[in-house]
DNA sequence: CACAATTAAATTGTGCACAATAGAATTTTG
DNA sequence: CAAAATTCTATTGTGCACAATTTAATTGTG
């Protein structure tokens, strides 16, 4: 029974995985601050400006994260008139998504970013690339295991 | 100017890490339920059973949080009972954190956390070393460019 | 010793993140 | 076509996470 003792949390792989997720959003904190977004609000956009008049259900499928998350996230960014939230036409449970001409302007701005946490951290795409991958497995994995 | 695009969220490393510590949160969720323990407090109780009598400012620096998270936290589980805080006799600035019998006790049930971890993911420790040591020297990294 | 600078924790306020629930619309089934 | 099941968004409540500020104690310097 006491064959496997507690693991140090230094040694744990979720720790890891916590830790480095707190230190990117530090990191782009200061970044972000330019353009008056908070890291997760970053991220929608980068979803929106990839694909807009989305629905809060494939925002949140894209995501990861459920409805309890993305409303609230998204009103704010309304409220500001970065985007416009208005019930689907065929499907009147279906919430979509748009950018407005203000938040579609935000992209220019926003270009920034990425060089700049490319320069920062000398993280190349490519260079991450296996990292990032293996991540993606990873959470694949987590996420799919919950039917047993 | 327009020479780099706007990256597309699947491929970006950080939207990785992100995803995959939401995903450890989501499966950690129904065994730690059998405690009662939320996953950062499940960490607090990894460095408490690990080094008991630790200040809050310790915990921190172990945890890469700052008060203004820990304090709350750990305000929660003294009101259940699991630890103790008390002023440091020689430095009356620091909170020192201790553990009950009670929170001592926790880690036998504890034990079972990390073998199912093992089996539900097929990770074993030395199965994930390369990518949990990627992940701590990217956070030391991403922390460590503040001062530029 | 006295006064300034530093250190540490707590407090306050904003914003995720998710579980549980509710409610409305659509789809399925008899 | 009507009742039941499903799908989707919103709401409520709890708990991080961090910035900024406040308060208290310690350390350093003359």
């Amino acid at each position: 029974m006491a064959d496997q003792p507690m693991p140090h949390i230094d040694q744990m792989l979720c720790f890891a995985v916590y830790a480095a997720g707190h230190a990117f959003t530090r990191f782009y904190k200061p970044r972000l601050d330019a353009l008056d977004l908070t890291y997760p609000q970053y991220l929608v956009f980068l979803v929106l400006w990839e694909r807009d008049d989305i629905t809060v259900k494939a925002l949140g499928d894209k995501l990861f994260l459920d409805s309890g998350t993305i409303t609230p996230l998204i009103k704010r960014l309304e409220a500001r008139g970065l985007v416009q939230r208005r019930r689907d036409e065929d499907d009147e449970r279906q919430v979509r998504i748009r950018l407005t001409s203000e938040g579609r302007a935000l992209e220019a701005k926003a270009l920034a970013i990425p060089l700049a946490v490319v320069e920062g951290t000398g993280l190349s795409l490519q260079g991450a690339e296996a990292l990032r991958r293996e991540l993606l497995a990873l959470r694949a994995r987590l996420d799919g295991v919950e039917e047993r």
